[in-house]
DNA sequence: GATTCGACTCGAATCGATTCGATACTATCT
DNA sequence: AGATAGTATCGAATCGATTCGAGTCGAATC
């Protein structure tokens, strides 16, 4: 039928009002005689008119009803890690208040141009870096010169990032303390990737001192400081089952009174990695190995609940969607610190008693 | 230092050119001289301007750069299903091309109108309906009446939503079929939820054809199509592992001898939660039991290959972003038929001998 | 030397709403 | 009756770009 959409202005013309009038009975801001809101809406219902042009709107009011969210790498990969979704569950539970949608960006592996250009494209109120590890973009210069406000878990490591973290070290060390008050003296480090170059190799003191990715050099520090530094420590190429599992193999396969009698992985996937890994060697967990992860999730398929730090991914999704909204509401916005805590399970015990 | 943020005619008036020839310099629309163009771009410079507003340029170009994708119920759930994942992962890698990102629209459990007055809000291009299931919604009319092209698999159902589907019933009954050549004569249905209100229940042939969820429903008729009308079929109250479990235990209490030799599932997730159920009760997979399952993940915590419908979810997800693609170009848009098959893993075995 | 053609630039109109100050009108109070 | 307040409506300016037709100028052509 009508090949042109109806505009404020044609229901406006038709329901003999102005065009202020008629955005206003959209609105809701300002007073409006009931008889003439009717007039317009009934005037809108003829026409087809749904309500005003978020384009137009957004223009106006500066508000774009949407925060871009950064996703490092493929969906398919960055979603496989059930801590991230536990985060993005949480942020889009407390964005919904505002309300404002989230908007994926998943970032192609190399080509920063092209999602630098992307963004630039997009209206977007805020920008939250909560899935990716990098500790610089040229996002970071641009959101800044738009003023879009930026939100983060750890990086990009930048002053005008607002963050949401947790002691990283601390939690670490908690979970090598659980380990070293059951007996444990021979206890092996699972690291996440250090950077964009990952690989599964033993690493020293200068490999973690030197590592891009901050929240696995915090971890890996921490877990050092309370295991001694002479502590095997080896880097998984990548974040997940596999990544965990390959990583356990260097560990295991040293000879029999080489091998460690704990491992602490950096995440609860490299931890099911891990678990794998014991399995396949024949050895029993937690009387031969014990294994603790990172993040405190709840991962259905495994056989007994994993002891690990809890860091409450919704809770930090929803710190940062608090943090974010803040921010839109033109409050200062302070970088928060969240707690986490070892959660002991069933995957861990007493040091095997032949030392 | 500014507290305002310069906009495309401060630029313009400081290189000394008009606005109009510098929307065209960071656009590339239309020759200028190289000379004109650097005096632009270093004005630009000097004033901290990254580039002209979206707001401002989408209102006049008419394209925002985003499309809404529809997911159902919380992101924690929806995302814990590896397929939803593919698609999605699928869907984005063709969006890149165009380009465009993916605004994520979780729908509340029942607030409708809230959900509606959220997209009535946001400038989108497109509305992807792929991780949804009611067959009808009034994002449909709202969006129609925008003129935005919307797409899905399989529901809403609605002349006005271009599909990308597979033949849900077809697909089905080839996995029966296996099973039938397996020798399998009492074989089990185990169902995604049928609609809103699901329960982990026996169901029959009425339900069914009263379900509200299309894709369930199509499966099931496809089920009974193969293994008779009598052959008993089970609703999972989640389509997940656990419902898949539950589901599955009312099937495997059953008395022996009325126990299926074989369970036909909806959806890997739900075949997991069979397999699981089936190892609790000390039943070998595939000696005693064999499992079926749908889509054609790989869900690496399983122990070995699945026996499922292959529906390839990372080309449907394609798929989709093509037919987006298409109809943001202004082409028809036909619906799609994409091919999915059996595809045979180590859940399926012959029939056990004891009849 | 007049004409034609391109390359380049500009002004004005437009995209579709929101907002602010001004104005008209109707009750309420004294 | 006049001042006061409050309600309802409108016109004009504005948000920040893009686009199109028109105009300028220099070089190439005949």
């Amino acid at each position: 039928m009508a090949g042109e959409r109806p505009t404020l202005r044609d229901v406006a013309t038709r329901a003999g009002v102005s065009a202020s009038t008629a955005s206003v009975v959209f609105s809701g801001r300002g007073p409006v005689a009931a008889t003439t809101a009717d007039r317009v809406r009934a005037a809108a219902a003829e026409l087809g008119y749904v309500g005003p042009d978020p384009r137009a709107s957004s223009l106006r009011q500066g508000r774009a009803g949407a925060v871009g969210v950064l996703v490092e790498g493929r969906l398919l990969h960055a979603f496989r890690d059930p801590f991230a979704v536990a985060v993005l569950d949480g942020l889009a539970h407390e964005l919904d208040a505002i309300p404002t949608g989230m908007l994926l960006l998943a970032q192609p592996p190399d080509d920063e141009q092209r999602l630098l250009a992307q963004v630039a494209g997009l209206a977007l109120d805020a920008l939250v870096f909560s899935m990716c590890r990098p500790p610089e973009t040229p996002l970071v210069d641009h959101a800044a010169a738009r003023h879009v406000p930026m939100v983060g878990t750890g990086s990009p490591l930048d002053p005008r990032v607002h963050q949401v973290r947790i002691d990283e070290h601390a939690a670490q060390a908690a979970a090598v303390e659980h380990l070293w008050q059951l007996g444990h003296r021979r206890i092996a480090h699972v690291t996440m990737p250090l950077g964009r170059l990952a690989d599964t190799r033993r690493i020293d003191l200068d490999d973690i001192a030197r590592a891009e990715y901050v929240d696995a050099r915090l971890r890996a520090q921490g877990f050092l400081a309370r295991a001694g530094r002479s502590a095997p420590v080896v880097e998984a190429a990548s974040a997940d089952v596999d990544g965990g599992r390959a990583a356990a193999a260097l560990l295991l396969d040293a000879g029999p009174d080489r091998r460690p009698t704990a491992i602490v992985a950096q995440s609860d996937l490299l931890a099911a990695g891990v678990l794998q890994a014991a399995t396949e060697r024949g050895l029993r967990v937690p009387e031969d190995l014990s294994v603790t992860g990172f993040d405190g999730l709840s991962l259905p398929w495994l056989d007994r609940p994993l002891t690990t730090v809890d860091q409450h991914g919704e809770e930090k999704g929803r710190a940062l969607g608090r943090l974010v909204s803040a921010l839109l509401a033109g409050q200062p916005g302070a970088d928060v610190l969240l707690p986490a805590e070892l959660r002991p399970g069933a995957t861990t015990g007493p040091a095997p008693s032949g030392r």
